[in-house]
DNA sequence: GCCAACGTTGGC
DNA sequence: GCCAACGTTGGC
């Protein structure tokens, strides 16, 4: 059997609370805290361990794509949804059958400089449907085309 | 199953 | 801090 191709992300975390600089000297971060249904179903049941992430700025002075990252684990319960004290339990959540699962993610690199939120938008014709630009789209774990992963990458050696 | 109320996200 | 978008909750 073939290997499946390589699959492509992006993932959005404020760096307020967790930003590229801190994967970076972390290496590997349990991506946890994600109560979204479909956010959730990317990383249960479509990731696999390789897949290609653009790490995303939200709530930032730039919002925007800072790094590039890598899908580092196969899923498993989010630990959060049983600790009372956390921001992230889920009371209705039980072990036999936990509702939210996450995925580990590898840092890989910075990129050479952020490709803002702003400039995504000024390249609309070449990312056609990339659900970031689509209007009121609020979910945290977004699919990327692989033609999408290449364009965007091409940005980053050009001139903003 | 409908839908109003409510909470959250995230750009600005 | 504002507010549009939109997911979730819960009464009926």
């Amino acid at each position: 059997m073939p290997a499946p191709a390589r699959q492509y992300w992006l993932m959005k975390s404020e760096p307020d609370e967790f930003s590229i600089d801190d994967l970076a000297r972390v290496g590997t971060e349990p991506w946890t805290g994600v109560r979204n249904y479909q956010a959730r179903n990317f990383m249960w049941k479509q990731m696999r361990v390789g897949d290609g992430v653009f790490f995303y700025h939200s709530n930032a002075a730039v919002p925007g794509i800072h790094g590039l990252a890598r899908v580092a684990s196969t899923p498993y319960p989010d630990p959060t949804q049983f600790e009372p004290g956390s921001d992230y339990f889920d009371p209705k959540s039980r072990r036999e059958e936990p509702r939210w699962w996450l995925v580990d993610v590898g840092f890989e690199r910075k990129l050479a400089r952020a490709i803002s939120l702003d400039e995504l938008r000024g390249h609309a014709g070449a990312l056609d449907d990339f659900p970031l630009l689509r209007r009121g789209n609020r979910l945290s774990v977004l699919p990327v085309t692989a033609a999408q992963w290449k364009y965007i990458l091409t940005l980053e050696k050009k001139r903003p």
